[in-house]
DNA sequence: ACTTCCATGCAAATAAGTTGCATACTGTCC
DNA sequence: GGACAGTATGCAACTTATTTGCATGGAAGT
C-alpha cells in the first residue's frame, strides 16, 4: 500500500541533488518497500544484517532524505519517529494507525478518513506545511490475539 | 480556548479514584488553564518556580492523569510529548498546530478541520481509541517575524 | 598524485523519560 | 492518639532515542 513500485532511486536522488550512495539507496529501498513506516532502530537493524553501517549514518541519511522531501517523518504514539515515503504524485498522503499494544504502525488507505483542510488553510495566519493524522488504539492482530479467537 | 473554567478538580479527581494531592491539583490547574498543551519540561519548570517538586513526580502525575483520562498526551513534531485536558463533555477534541520554527504548539478550533472517521470505524479490524490530528508548519508569529513586518 | 568535498565511522554528549529504592504522608483501625 | 497499610514523593541511577565533534576514507576533478 505504501510501497513505491521500484522507482528509479538513483535518478530520483540526483534530481534532488542527493548523491546516490549505496547506503542511501539501500535505506530508501527498504523504506520504499515497507508496507508501514519504520523506526530508525528497525531500519538500522535490518540494513546492518547485510551491510555493516553505523547507527549515526542511518540518522543522517534519514534527516537528509526528509529535508529533500523524499521521506516523511511521522510521530508515533511512542518515543521514536517513523519514516515512510514522502507523499508525491504516485503516493497520496494518508493516515496511520498506531497500536499501543504491539507498537506497530501501519498505513491506512488515503481515503479512509475524510479530511477537509481548506477552511483552516484559508484562515490560519501561519504557513501550513503538512497535516498528520494518526489513529491510536489496538490493531487487528492484537485485538484478535487477546479476544474471541482463543 | 483549551481551558476548563475552574472545574472542581478535587471532586473530579475523587470521582476517578485519584487522590487530590497538592502536586496533582497544581499540575491539573496549570494544564487546565493553559491555552496550549504543555511539555513535561515546561510543566516542571513552571510548577517548580513556586513549589519545589521533583521532575519524576511530574512524569508520574502525567502518566496517572492520562491513564485516568483526565489529560491527553499529544505527540508534537519534536522529541517531547505535550499534555492537555482530555476531551470531555465541555471540551471537544480538536487538532493542534506545531510550529517547527519556535517549537510552540497551539490548539486549533475543534471545527477548523472537518474529519469524518465513521468509514474507518466501520471497516477497521482493530479497536480505535483516538484520532490525533496535527498540523505542522510555521506559526503566525514566526511567519510575521521573519517576513514582511521588518 | 593533489586537493576538495562529502560520506561514514566512532566516541561522547544530550534530552526525554523510566526504574529502584528509601522516606514521608494519608487515612483507617484499634 | 499511636500503629498500620497503602500511596505519593524524592533522589540517584539508568535506558533509549537522537545529536555532535572530530577523524578517516573514498570519489571526482585538475
Amino acid at each position: 500500500m505504501t510501497m513505491c513500485q521500484r522507482c528509479n532511486y538513483p535518478r530520483l536522488f540526483r534530481s534532488k541533488g542527493v548523491t546516490p550512495t549505496p547506503n542511501r539507496l539501500m535505506l530508501m529501498e527498504l523504506v520504499g518497500d515497507s508496507p508501514a513506516p519504520l523506526s530508525p532502530q528497525k531500519i538500522y537493524e535490518t540494513l546492518n544484517r547485510t551491510h555493516r553501517l553505523n547507527r549515526v549514518t542511518v540518522y543522517r541519511i534519514l534527516d537528509l532524505l526528509v529535508e529533500k522531501n523524499l521521506l516523511e517523518r511521522l510521530s508515533s504514539g511512542d518515543r521514536s519517529f517513523r519514516y515512510g515515503l514522502a507523499p508525491n504524485a504516485n503516493h497520496r498522503p494518508h493516515p496511520h494507525f498506531f497500536c499501543r499494544r504491539c507498537g506497530a504502525m501501519e498505513c491506512l488507505a488515503s481515503d479512509s478518513l475524510d479530511l477537509d483542510t481548506r477552511a483552516l488553510e484559508r484562515r490560519y495566519p501561519g504557513a501550513i506545511e503538512k497535516v498528520e493524522v494518526r489513529v491510536d488504539g489496538i490493531c487487528g492482530n492484537c485485538v484478535g490475539a487477546k479476544g474471541k479467537m482463543g
